[in-house]
RNA sequence: GCGGAUGUGGUGAAAUGGUAGACACUGCAAACUUAAAAUUUGCUGGCCCAGUGCCGUGCGGGUUCGAGUCCCGCCAUCCGCACCA
C-alpha cells in the first residue's frame, strides 16, 4: 500500500493534460459549446487564496461540462494597465510594463500548480499592445459611430502634486501623498454615449434569466429610470440672463409642499452670483473643495447659502420662494436645481430646520386625522411608499386619497394642461467618462490638430503604442512631457499636432475581453465566425463587487460592439449566466500597543489564542484578507504543504459559493485528512474480498451520490455536492461489499471527485483500471430505479410540535396514513380520547394533529 | 447618506412553508500503540425537576394547522456609490 503524496501526483497529472492537450479550446460541430470564464485578475504578482478559490469554481464547472460532452472554452489572461504599476513605478524607480510581466510570469507559475483546467494559448494581458491596439481600433469605431465625444467634467486636483488623484488616492479631502487639500478641477475629457442605452440596459435585464436578481436589482437602481416633471421657477430680479430656474422633480405631487429652491454650487446662477458675492463665492469655493465622490458629497453635512434671490411659485404669483445653493445637489443629475419639500423628504427636512425654512404637509396618511397637518410633519417628514394610498391636504389634481404614483400621474397632467412645464423620463445614469490622466493605460488614439481639430488616428497605424523611455520622478503623466510621442504630424493635414495623452480607464480593457478570449490572435478585434460560435459566456463567475461597473459597462460595450460589426447580435448580452461568489477570510488576531493603537500578528505567531511570551490575543473573525491586517492566506504554502487538491477541496467545502468563507488552518487540515482517507480506502477497494454482502446498498448509496453531486454541480451548490461526498466516502469505507462493487464505487468516486480534486481523482482512477483520463470519461448518470426509496418516515406533529414518527411504504394513501397515526400512543393519549380538531396530512412529508 | 445583501450551536453551515442543526471543524472520551503520530469508534445547541420535558434560527410584532423560510418595523455586519481593480 503506498500513501498519498500530492507533491507526486500532481506535476505528473498536469503534464499529462498538457501532453494531451486536455484543454485547448477546440471548435467541434459534434459537441455544444460551452463558455466559461471567471473574471480575470489584476496581476498584484501573488495569486491570493480568494483567487483560489474563484478559479477552482470556474473548474469545477469547467471539467463537469467536458466530462458531460461539450467543447470548452476556458480561458485566462490578466487585467493589466492600472495604478498600482505607476505606484509602483514611482516608489522602486521600476517601469510600469517591466513591473507588471515579472507579475503577469510569477503568478502564471503559480497558477499552473492548481492544475485548472485552462487554455493557456489563449492569455493575454490588456496592457499587450496588440490587444490595445484592437481597443484603440474599435474606439475609432466607436467615434464614428457617434457613441465617444468630448465634455468638461471635474476632477480630484492635488494642488501641490499637480495631477489628478483617483477616489481612493483622496483621504479626509486630501491628497495621499501630498497631504494637499483636493481641489476639484473641470478638464475636456472622453466620454462613452452609454446613455443611449440606459433603456436597452434597463429593458434587457428582465432578459437575464440566470443571473441574481440582487445583481439585476442593483443595476436598475443605478440606471435609475425615474419619470417626472421639468418646469421652470420664474425669478424675482434675477440677474442678467437669468430669467427663470429649471428644475425637475420626481415628486410633482408635493408642489404645494415646496419651501425652497436648491440649485448646485456649479449651476450657472451659482455662478453667475458668486461674482459678485465673495461670502457665497467663498461658500461654493468650499463646495468644490470636497472630492468628486459621491458617498463623500452624500455624507457631508448638508449646508446652504441663502442666495437673497426669490423665485415665484408657479401655481401663485404672490407666492415666492427663497433660493439657496446647496452642497449636495448634484450639476450632473437633472437639470442641477431642485425645489425642496420638507414634509415629505428627509434631507429637506433637515435642511428646512437648520435654515429655518416653512415645512407645508401636502398629504397625511390615510384614515388618521392628525390634527393640524402641518404639524404633523414638524418634527420629522413624512416618507410613504409611493404604492400605499394617502389623503392630500394640498393636492391639485386627482382624487384626494390617491397613492403617490397616482398622484404623480396626476399633477404631471395636470402641469402639462396648466402650462407648467412637462413630464419627462430621466436616468441616473451618466455618461461613461473613460479619461484618464495617466501613463499606464491604453492611449486614446486621437490627434488634436489646430486646423483639423480631432482627428483619430489611422488605422494602418495602430496600436499607438506607449513610450518605453519614461520617468516618474515628477508627478503628473509622463506623456504630457514626452516631445517625441507627444508631437506628431496630423493624419489629416499634415501640419504639426499632439497626440491625446489621456488613457483609457481600465474598466475599458475589462469590458470586451470575454470577447478577444474567443479569437485572441486575430488581425480585427474579433473574429465572425469565432466570436459567432463561442459567444456568449455561458457561465460568467466573479466578485459582486463588480455588479454594477465592470458588469454594466461589458453590457453596454457588447452593444456597442454589435453596432460597430464587432459582435453579433445575439451577443449584445454577452454574459448567459453569473455566478458572484463570496471571499475568503480569515481571523485577525491582534494586540494593543502602549496607545491602545491595534499591533497585529501573523497566524504562525498565535497558539491556542497567546502569543509566545503568553500574552493574549484578540480575535476578530471572519475579516477580509489583508497584508496590512496580517490575515493573509497564501496558497503557494497551502499547496506545498498539502497540494493543489487540498486547497481546492477546502475553498469549496463548508460555505455556500456565493458566501463568504472563512479559512482555518483545522480546516485545511482536515481536507487534507480527508484526500488521504479517499485514496487509502480507494486503494483498499482494490483489495478487498471477492465475495462481499449488500452490494446493492452500495450500488444504491453510490447513484443517490450521482445525482446529488450531479444537482449540486449544476446549481452551484459546491459545499452540498461536497457534504454529499464525505458521506459516500463514509458509506464506501464501511461497506461489506465484494472487490468488483467496491472498485465500481470507488470509481465513481474517483469521478464525481475529479472535478474539484482532479489529481488525486485521475491517479485513483488509473490505478482502478479506468479507461483514459478521468477528465475525459463520460459523466456517470444515476439510474433512476436506484434513487426510490420504498419506505418513508413521516413524523407525527400535535399541534405543531413532533411528538412520533411513522414508517410507512412510500405511496400509502392519506386515509390509510390517518388511520396510523390515530393508532399510535402518543396521539392517543394527547387526544384523551376526544376527536381532533383537525389532521393534517402531507404524505411523503409530515401529519399534523391539531386539538 | 443612498442602493444591494447577510444574520441559525464554541466554529463553517444544512433545511421545495413541514422532524431545526445534515456534512464538517473544534472539544471530550475510548480502541490500537512501549510511547507518540496516524487511524478507527462514540459523544458534542442551551436549560432543568432528566421527561412522551422546556427553550432555541439577530431583536420586536404579524400571517399559518405548522415560520429559519412569508409580511411589517428595528439592530448589526458586509458589498457598491461612477478615477481601486
Amino acid at each position: 500500500m503506498s500513501s498519498y503524496d500530492a507533491a507526486e501526483i500532481e506535476p505528473k497529472w498536469q503534464d499529462a493534460w498538457t501532453d494531451a492537450g486536455t484543454f485547448e479550446a477546440r471548435r467541434d460541430p459534434d459537441k455544444p459549446k460551452y463558455y466559461v470564464l471567471e473574471m480575470f485578475p489584476y496581476p498584484s504578482g501573488n495569486l491570493h487564496i480568494g483567487h483560489v478559490r474563484n478559479y477552482t469554481m470556474g473548474d469545477v464547472v469547467a471539467r463537469y461540462k467536458i466530462s458531460t460532452g461539450h467543447a470548452v472554452l476556458h480561458p485566462m489572461g490578466w487585467d493589466a494597465f492600472g495604478l498600482p504599476a505607476e505606484n509602483a513605478a514611482q516608489e522602486r524607480r521600476v517601469h510600469p510594463g517591466e513591473w507588471t510581466y515579472a507579475n503577469i510570469a510569477n503568478m502564471k507559475s503559480q497558477f499552473s500548480r492548481l492544475g485548472l483546467s485552462l487554455d493557456w494559448s489563449r492569455e493575454f494581458a490588456t496592457c499587450d499592445p496588440d490587444y490595445y491596439g484592437k481597443q484603440q481600433a474599435m474606439f475609432i469605431d466607436f467615434l464614428e459611430q457617434g457613441l465617444v465625444y468630448r465634455k468638461n467634467a471635474v476632477v480630484n486636483w492635488d494642488p501641490v502634486d499637480m495631477t489628478v488623484l483617483a477616489n481612493e488616492q483622496v483621504e479626509d479631502g486630501r491628497g495621499w501623498r501630498s497631504g494637499a487639500l483636493v481641489e476639484r478641477r473641470e478638464l475636456t475629457q472622453w466620454f462613452f454615449k452609454i446613455s443611449d442605452y440606459s433603456d436597452a440596459l434597463l429593458d434587457a435585464l428582465d432578459t437575464l434569466e440566470n443571473w441574481p436578481d440582487k445583481v439585476k436589482t442593483m443595476q436598475a437602481n443605478w440606471i435609475g429610470r425615474s419619470r417626472g416633471l421639468q418646469f421652470a421657477f420664474s425669478l424675482v430680479d434675477g440677474p442678467q440672463g437669468h430669467d427663470r430656474i429649471e428644475v425637475y422633480t420626481t415628486r410633482p405631487d408635493t408642489l404645494r409642499g415646496a419651501s425652497f429652491v436648491g440649485i448646485s454650487p456649479d449651476h450657472p446662477l451659482a455662478r453667475q452670483l458668486e461674482k459678485d458675492n465673495e461670502e457665497l463665492a467663498a461658500f461654493n469655493a468650499e463646495c468644490r473643495r470636497m472630492g468628486t465622490a459621491e458617498e463623500d458629497m452624500e455624507k457631508a453635512e448638508k449646508k446652504g447659502f441663502d442666495t437673497g434671490l426669490r423665485v415665484r411659485h408657479p401655481f401663485d404669483t404672490a407666492w415666492e420662494l427663497p433660493v439657496h445653493v446647496a452642497n449636495f445637489i448634484l450639476m450632473d443629475y437633472g437639470t442641477g436645481a431642485v425645489f425642496g419639500c420638507p414634509a415629505h423628504d428627509e434631507r429637506d427636512h433637515d435642511f428646512a430646520v437648520k435654515y429655518g425654512l416653512p415645512i407645508y404637509a401636502t398629504f397625511v396618511p390615510e384614515g388618521e386625522l392628525p390634527g393640524d397637518p402641518d404639524e404633523y410633519v414638524q418634527q420629522t417628514a413624512l416618507v410613504a411608499p409611493k404604492d400605499t394610498p394617502v389623503r392630500y391636504v394640498r393636492g391639485f389634481a386627482g382624487e384626494e386619497v390617491q397613492t403617490a404614483n397616482a398622484a404623480i400621474d396626476a399633477a404631471i397632467a395636470f402641469c402639462e394642461a396648466n402650462g407648467v412645464g412637462h413630464g419627462v423620463t430621466k436616468f441616473r445614469l451618466r455618461d461613461w467618462g473613460l479619461s484618464r490622466q495617466r501613463y499606464w493605460g491604453c492611449p486614446i488614439p486621437v490627434i488634436h490638430c489646430e486646423t483639423c481639430g480631432v482627428v483619430p488616428e489611422k488605422k494602418e497605424n495602430l496600436p499607438v503604442e506607449l513610450p518605453k523611455d519614461v520617468s516618474f520622478d515628477q508627478p503628473g503623466n509622463p506623456l504630457d512631457r514626452h516631445p517625441t510621442w507627444r508631437d506628431v504630424p496630423c493624419p489629416s493635414c499634415g501640419a504639426p499636432a499632439k497626440r491625446e495623452t489621456d488613457t483609457m480607464d481600465t474598466f475599458v480593457d475589462s469590458s470586451w475581453y470575454y470577447a478577444r478570449f474567443t479569437s485572441p490572435g486575430a488581425e480585427t478585434p474579433t473574429d465572425p465566425e469565432e466570436a459567432a460560435y463561442w459567444m456568449n459566456v455561458d457561465q460568467y463567475i466573479g466578485g459582486v463587487e463588480h455588479a454594477i461597473l465592470h458588469l454594466l459597462y461589458s453590457r453596454f460595450f457588447a452593444r456597442a460592439m454589435h453596432a460597430t460589426g464587432h459582435l453579433p447580435a445575439r451577443a449584445t448580452e454577452p454574459f448567459d449566466a453569473l455566478f458572484t461568489q463570496g471571499m475568503v477570510t480569515h481571523e485577525i488576531y491582534q494586540t494593543r500597543d502602549e496607545t491602545n493603537r491595534p499591533v497585529y500578528h501573523f497566524p504562525h505567531e498565535v497558539t491556542d489564542g497567546k502569543l509566545a511570551d503568553g500574552r493574549a490575543v484578540e480575535v476578530i473573525p471572519s475579516a477580509k484578507m489583508s497584508k496590512s491586517k496580517r490575515n493573509v492566506v497564501d496558497p503557494v504554502e497551502i499547496i506545498d504543504r498539502y497540494g493543489a487538491d487540498t486547497a481546492r477541496w477546502f475553498v469549496l467545502s463548508d460555505s455556500p459559493p456565493e458566501r463568504d468563507v472563512e479559512w482555518t488552518a483545522s480546516g485545511a487540515e482536515a481536507a487534507s485528512k480527508h484526500l488521504a482517507r479517499v485514496w487509502r480506502i480507494c486503494d483498499e477497494a482494490s483489495g478487498a474480498a471477492e465475495q462481499g454482502r449488500d452490494d446493492d446498498a452500495l450500488r444504491r448509496a453510490a447513484h443517490r451520490t450521482i445525482h446529488d453531486v450531479t444537482m449540486g454541480i449544476e446549481s452551484f451548490g459546491f459545499n452540498a455536492a461536497v457534504a454529499r461526498l464525505y458521506a459516500f466516502t463514509s458509506v464506501l469505507q464501511k461497506s461489506p461489499a465484494g472487490r468488483a462493487a467496491k472498485c465500481e464505487a470507488a470509481r465513481i468516486l474517483a469521478q464525481l471527485m475529479a472535478p474539484m480534486t482532479p489529481h488525486l481523482s485521475e491517479e485513483i482512477w488509473a490505478r482502478l483500471g479506468g479507461e483514459g483520463l478521468v477528465v475525459n470519461a463520460p459523466w456517470p448518470v444515476a439510474d433512476p430505479a436506484m434513487l426510490i426509496d420504498d419506505e418513508v418516515v413521516l413524523p407525527i406533529q400535535i399541534n405543531g410540535k413532533r411528538r412520533d414518527e411513522i414508517t410507512v411504504a412510500k405511496d400509502l394513501g392519506k386515509d390509510a396514513i390517518e388511520k396510523l397515526v390515530l393508532e399510535r400512543h402518543a396521539v392517543q393519549k394527547a387526544l384523551d380520547g376526544a376527536a381532533p380538531r383537525k389532521l393534517i396530512v402531507v404524505p411523503g412529508r409530515i401529519v399534523n394533529v391539531v386539538i
